[in-house]
RNA sequence: GGGGGCGUAGCUCAGUUGGUUAGAGCGUCGGCCUGUCACGCCGAAGGUCGCGGGUUCGAGUCCCGUCGCUCCCGCCA
């Protein structure tokens, strides 16, 4: 003990005499008190949760950030006339005593449910107007309305935890990131528009009449120039911009992502590096959730094969497989004219375990109709006399011998289904994939536990572009080609088989069906780059034009490098088990990219538009 | 830009074949209530049936248009 203690009064006799030493607005937090405080004189400040008034007893549920207290008057209380009148969600500041709750009326459900506090005094800090969306409870409310009063929303425990869990996500992404010797680096908002994707923001310049910032889609080119630059291992969590229509995984305008770019790099160096960093979050915020060990890697051919998507849900066991050959030629005369007509035809099974009853073979045919498919083939197996037969016309038309051996091929047994797409699998594999989600979930096989994580490797660099006859880069044209070098340099740009057939050394993880990330070792070579726009139909002139200073940079010494951005908002969605990026996101737009809350877009002032040179121009019909 | 779904009280929803004064629960407001924690009981207020037009003796209900929200396609690392 010190001098100092014997000239300062026991605390409690401070707090009785109310003044001195109590903070202005709290002593404790609202999710704090517990037994051990019984007793106590406290402060506490926060919103009126629930008030349950007994005409001679008055509780009242005091929430803060941190929870919920209970706070009781009764007439006693020379505050109750006070708290007769507060009304739900007005902010006050509470006085009174902590003292245990009667034998039989704890709350076992709240953390401090042994005590409450018995009020002596109330302040009232902020009055509420009537709720357009109550905080209490979860009850379900219109889109737009939580939008508007997106704040009470966020006082809502659903959002409010969503958002805490957003945060401690992005804390440990850095974290992660930290301690393998990534470096954090801030890029520029405004900057220059890039000519491929999306649709970019512009933002006009005041001092250069006609001339327009862009917002970045992604801090692609930036984040190669600071590898450029020497720096080696780049992060960052970026905001990215595009002006693109939404969709429930896809916020319009604006998201974030776990940028990041390495230097002196193979593919296996960023798995390497990223993997750890996924699966250890998923793992740390995934509820105890199964999460894969070992991504497996899947090649982007054998995804659209197998699954027939390059996001492809691997907690749904289904495996589609090519069975040409068992309707080449075949009674089935629909499938075998497909084949023989086209040289591309081709017939893909569906296998539907447990799904072999004619009920829901039907159901699934009429879902492909409402598709706009002309429906849905199927054979499903049953037991006759002992022996599994298939069923159905598909079957019929088959005949036996083909029916067993599809049968064999595919593993299935009595009491399972098989569906079957046919035609050009380039024009039926996303409706082949969809079918197989479908199956999977009417069937119930897929596993709601599970994180299901994957690479999807080997991207094709180019695609065909029907419309315009020519070569297109199928994703970014800043990925290198998975060639050699020289051998690269040496395509004929005419031999279009061969340049179709590349892949570009790029991938993506995929989770649950939803496509987290893409990433790519870059082209760092100014000779290869020109060669592969040259591939594209773009001459030398375009890429100079366009990525002038990228293609500079190249050209004064650049590491190989490469590099991938998962994206923030869809791993914080899986994690908080949603389905709608709004969920996982503070202040969201709505699909049509408005700002309900703020009000944005709006419209600028006359002297704004003055000064950026600029002239609004409604247009007419037509 | 296109397609689907939805739109009835502040909210969730019911409303029969087109037929009298459009209902319920929750919330709000008022009254009663000393141990609740989804408190309870009684009462009240609250409606341009999204909006506009049409058909009809009569429209929440049928038709056309339009607006809003949402999901999807197009688009999109």
């Amino acid at each position: 003990m010190g001098a100092a203690d014997v000239l300062v009064p026991h605390l409690s006799l401070l707090f009785q005499s109310g003044e001195l030493s109590m903070h202005r607005y709290r002593s404790h937090k609202c999710g704090e008190l517990r037994a051990t405080d019984i007793g106590s004189e406290v402060r506490l400040s926060g919103w009126c949760h629930r008030i349950r008034d007994h005409g001679g007893v008055l509780f009242i549920d005091l929430r803060d950030h941190y929870g919920l207290t209970q706070m009781v008057a009764d007439p006693d209380s020379p505050a109750f006339k006070v708290a007769e009148t507060l009304r739900s969600e007005w902010v006050v500041r509470v006085d009174g005593k902590v003292r245990s709750r009667p034998e039989g009326t704890e709350n076992p459900e709240l953390p401090t449910g042994a005590v409450e506090v018995y009020v002596s005094e109330i302040e009232v800090l902020g009055r509420a107007a009537e709720l357009p969306l109550p905080v209490f409870g979860d009850a379900d409310y219109p889109e737009d309305i939580r939008l508007r009063y997106r704040f009470l929303d966020l006082r809502r425990e659903h959002l409010h935890n969503n958002i805490i869990k957003r945060g401690l996500i992005i804390d440990s992404l850095r974290r992660r990131m930290k301690e393998q010797g990534f470096f954090e680096f801030q890029t520029p908002i405004l900057t220059a528009s890039s000519p491929e994707g999306a649709r970019d923001y512009l933002v006009p310049s005041r001092l250069h009449p006609g001339k327009f910032y862009a917002l970045p889609q992604a801090p692609q080119q930036f984040k190669q120039l600071i590898m450029v630059s020497g720096f080696d291992r780049y992060f960052q969590i970026a905001p990215c911009f595009r002006d693109e229509d939404a969709r429930a995984d896809r916020s319009p305008g604006e998201f974030y992502q776990l940028d990041l770019e390495m230097s002196f790099v193979t593919q296996d160096d960023v798995f390497d590096a990223v993997e750890p960093v996924i699966r250890g979050v998923f793992e740390e915020f995934g509820d105890g959730k199964k999460v894969t060990p070992k991504f497996p890697r899947i090649p982007y051919g054998e995804a659209i094969g197998k699954y027939g998507t390059d996001k492809p849900d691997l907690r749904n066991p289904i495996e589609m497989q090519d069975v040409s050959d068992i309707f080449r030629g075949s009674g089935f005369k629909i499938f075998a004219r497909i084949l023989e007509s086209n040289a591309k035809g081709a017939v893909w099974a569906i296998p539907a375990p447990k799904g072999g009853s004619r009920a829901f073979c039907d159901r699934m045919n009429s879902w492909a109709q409402g598709e706009g498919q002309p429906g849905l083939g199927y054979i499903f197996f049953a037991l006759d006399n002992g022996a599994t037969v298939g069923r159905g016309p598909v079957a019929n038309n088959l005949g036996a011998e083909r029916t067993e051996k599809l049968r064999a091929q595919l593993g299935l047994a009595d009491g399972d289904a098989v569906f079957f797409v046919a035609g050009d699998p380039q024009a039926f594999y996303k409706f082949a994939g969809a079918a197989r989600s479908k199956i999977g979930e009417e069937l119930d096989l897929i596993d709601k536990d599970r994180f299901d994580l994957c690479w999807i490797v080997d991207f094709p660099m180019y695609e065909w572009n029907e419309e315009e006859k020519k070569i297109d880069f199928s994703h970014n044209p800043f990925s290198m080609p998975n060639l050699p070098a020289d051998e690269f340099l040496a395509l004929d740009s005419d031999d279009r088989d061969r340049i179709l057939a590349l892949k570009a050394i790029q991938y993506d993880i995929v989770c649950n069906g939803v496509e987290l990330s893409s990433g790519a070792i870059r082209n760092h070579r100014p000779d290869v780059m020109k060669k592969a726009f040259a591939i594209a139909g773009y001459d030398e002139s375009v890429l100079e034009q366009k990525f002038g200073g990228m293609l500079h940079a190249l050209s004064l010494g650049a590491p190989p490098h490469g590099g991938i951005a998962p994206g923030i908002d869809r791993i914080v969605m899986l994690l908080c088990g949603e389905d709608n990026l709004r969920e996982v996101v503070l202040f969201p737009m709505n699909q049509r990219a408005e700002d309900l809350m703020m009000g944005a877009p709006s419209e600028a002032t006359a002297k704004q538009l003055r000064e950026l040179h600029i002239r609004v121009v409604t247009s007419g019909p037509g």
